[in-house]
DNA sequence: GTGAAAGCGCTAACAT
DNA sequence: ATGTTAGCGCTTTCAC
């Protein structure tokens, strides 16, 4: 019996299979209705024999479900990056969605963004990646968005997951001036607009100021989330001869820079100037020395984005910030032995 | 004006707003034929006067085409991902696809794969992700793939690309023999099944035999393209009393655990032993010492991956096999220095 | 150059 | 419990 042309199997294929109406086939796969048991033995059968996958192109236009999150980015880069993928795919696989990548560098030829408003149920929207404009308008359709390390544009609502920042920064901090005595500490930026930084920021000079220590802006440069960037602030620093105790970089990836800067000026970390950073990067531990920094769990942040972007769509309602708690990586080179 | 419920835009809102068809508005969008210098701008105008975005769904029911690559993988983990991810994501994207990623830690309830066949164009498929008699299935529907890091099951001719695994690993062992003069080289295989690995051993013994050193069993152990799996590996060599002057591991993961359980018994890299792995991940150069290793283009080769599906996709037909060329990385784990 | 109309594969009423 | 049917938003003949 000659195979017809390849075509691939449609519902069709399995309801005449079945000998069922598509409806009863529809039934079965959505568990949408009881389907008695017989039939739904007959349909299974039909499925796996023609080896029937729905088209899902089709069961978004007819019923509106995509079975699908996207992801919108801005650059696929960064330690950072993996431990986020994998946080949330696992999110999406575990409550049956496919995942969609966007990844931003460009848009379309309108110049719009060829966002997945149409090819997903919702979008999980990392950090600045997108502008807040376009952030609105999605939520103006109550299109289900869920913001992961960042917070909703003002005078909207959109549910947003991140790490306790502030309050990671301040615990370094805290730490770095009560156990290690430090007084001098300078602090390296990561990129305008992104409200890790901020924060972190943030954390740093409230602990400055709880302590009486006075906030120096001549400790505080631009460190870009970048190991080459960081570098050049911190060997800037120690050509003009700004001198510090330890540097608190605002990101791991800063961090190794500033280690970087300080050796090639001959100096050592800790003994000179300390070293303590931000996010426990896979790296961090293997440095020379180990780096102390703070733990950011970022595969579990970006799951739980998921997870709230998956009640979002169902309709429920989310708290409008959630936090994750960090925790100090004390190893060695903030001097602690 | 009271705004309608907040209706999304279709074509049809496009072609009454601009006072045509459809199919002109459709014909527009695609450039799939002339419509008129005074047609065009009034359907461009509309188009984004109602922010119309179209419903990448209904394309695909009504066109056939999705737009839509599909990348499978089985895990997302690992300093390798990030680069291939990277990759993957460039090549779609300027070739106007979006990206789906499939994480098959999970197949579907009737136990099938829940694969892209149906809402993507084709698909990337990584290493052993996919057992051979799916990728079969696949190819015999002629359904676009393409194979990344793995070669095509035999009797079938899905393309493939990779890098030069038996070349690099053949550079390394004889940099190792013949610059450095070792001569008990131990080696640490990847898993089961992963190709890479597998040729990257292959290289190992050619170099050994090309230099008339015999193969010795005892030297090659497991180390799973992991850190802890080599770790252990290594230091059951060390305590058995097994001897060697450097240990050639199949990826840099498993270098890393080499080196550690080296340390760990007081013995020291390289003067000790030497230590050399493959891939060049990030990490291999903040190693103490750094390390030597082989440079694998994993970025490059994803995006290449991806530009052959493409070719494959418009059908065209593509070289079986492609592979890019590594590089010796020599940096002080070897003992070069 | 443009419009009318027939589906693409599926879901969701509405029947029975 | 199962069948019938009307679309979902778009592309694509086929006419004009």
């Amino acid at each position: 019996m000659p195979d017809h042309p390849p075509h691939h199997a449609t519902i069709d294929d399995v309801a005449r299979h079945a000998k069922v109406s598509i409806a009863t086939v529809s039934r079965y796969i959505n568990r949408s209705a009881r389907v008695s048991p017989g039939t739904a033995a007959r349909i299974e059968a039909a499925m796996t024999a023609l080896a029937y996958q729905p088209t899902s192109a089709a069961q978004k236009l007819a019923g509106g479900k995509m079975n699908t999150i996207g992801l919108v980015v801005d650059e696929i880069s960064g330690e950072f990056f993996q431990p986020m993928l994998r946080g949330i795919q696992a999110g999406a696989s575990d409550a049956g969605y496919d995942l969609l990548i966007y990844s931003l560098r460009r848009t379309n030829r309108a110049g719009r963004y060829a966002l997945g408003e149409k090819n997903c149920d919702g979008l999980v929207v990392f950090a600045d990646s997108l502008p807040d404009d376009e952030l609105c308008r999605l939520s103006e359709t109550s299109f289900p968005v869920v913001l992961l390390h960042r917070s909703s544009p003002s005078g909207f609502n959109i549910p947003c997951v991140t790490i306790e920042n502030k309050r990671g920064a301040r615990d370094m901090v805290d730490y770095l001036i009560e156990q290690r005595g430090y007084r001098r500490i300078a602090f390296l930026r990561g990129h305008e607009g992104h409200e890790d930084s901020a924060w972190r920021e943030t954390g740093y000079k409230e602990s400055l100021a709880a302590h009486g220590l006075e906030y120096d802006s001549r400790l505080v440069g631009y460190g870009g989330f970048d190991e080459d960037i960081a570098k050049e602030t911190v060997t800037q620093w120690l050509r003009r001869g700004i001198t510090m105790d330890v540097i608190f970089a605002a990101d791991d990836d800063s961090a190794i820079g500033a280690i970087l800067a300080i050796k090639h000026c001959n100096r050592h970390v800790p003994q000179d100037i300390a070293v303590v950073g931000f996010d426990d990067i896979r790296l961090a531990n293997y440095l020379d020395p180990p780096l102390t920094t703070v733990r950011a769990p970022i595969e579990e942040v970006s799951r739980t984005a998921v997870e709230k972007l998956v009640e979002v769509m169902h309709g429920h309602s989310v708290p409008p910030v959630t936090l994750l708690p960090t925790e100090l990586r004390i190893r060695q080179s903030c001097g602690c032995c």
